[in-house]
DNA sequence: GCGTTCCTGCGAATGGATTATCAGAATGGG
DNA sequence: CCCATTCTGATAATCCATTCGCAGGAACGC
């Protein structure tokens, strides 16, 4: 009771597991599914168990360094927040999503009388480069 | 045994219940949720139950007269198949998903090297018209 | 109408993702 | 180094969407 959390804190103490859940996010890239953390994130912490992933992505969302991705046909992702307006790159080869810079004007698109735009989403489909190189060996995520 | 399911046939029997939902989609006009097609179609089949819903649903997919759609925190979503290319609009007010004529140039979005692009899913959010018009008044759907 | 066969509604069952529980392990201020 | 407190891993529990199983109801060729 001596202690509260705070934003940046990433919770209070500072373990294994936690540095290496946010390493691994550090080091990808790229959005990431809580299963491709957990992967990802065995290899520096062995034994790492999903509800603990589960645990420290909902606070570093609370906190504002991961944000919420979602992905149709990929559900849940989780980035790294904070990056400027970007869209996504969906391998349908090996399964995994990208963040691609920029973006085209979704503007140029009418929308129906009285119908009014906030934001929009685009994501591309196709293959990665890894996955155009050797299209028999789909890609196993790395970092 | 004897009669056998063909594409078109939407099963083999011309029920009440099939004949609603079918006339769901068509006066509709938008992608809808196994929800949406059960609330609307229980008007003109009352007593109409979700698996029935999930049934219909699946042979209209099998038979290629309902289109999958997946819209970014909307879910699962189907439309009439057919329509030419096209992109959604999603209202944050009411919940509701509405297709849009046209398409922009997402080739004007540089992908890394080595990456191709083979499709595309674009979604707008904002409010729809009739949100705009009554702020209040959620929009409940309606055909 | 008749009967066969298919279809429907209900509720139970399933499957996958996420969360809760809890005992034991780890952290870190003193 | 000590110990209160927080974390973690394993597992059970929960949630939600979808499917299954079955008994009764409806469709339609004859």
């Amino acid at each position: 009771m001596s202690h509260k959390s705070e934003i940046g804190t990433y919770g209070i103490r500072d373990t294994r597991q936690k540095r290496a859940i946010r390493q691994v996010f550090e080091r990808c890239e790229r959005p990431l599914t809580t299963e491709e953390v957990l992967v990802e994130a065995q290899r520096e912490s062995t034994g790492l168990g999903i509800a603990t992933v589960y645990r420290a992505v909902k606070t570093l969302v609370d906190e504002g360094w991961l944000a919420h991705v979602e992905v149709p046909g990929r559900g849940t992702l989780y980035e790294v927040a904070g990056k400027e307006h970007h869209h996504h790159f969906d391998c349908s080869a090996c399964g995994r999503v990208f963040e691609l810079e920029g973006c085209v004007q979704p503007a140029a698109l009418p929308l129906p009388r009285g119908f009014r735009a906030a934001s929009h989403e685009l994501t591309i489909v196709g293959t990665c480069a890894e996955c155009n190189r050797k299209p028999d060996a789909r890609a196993r995520v790395r970092g």
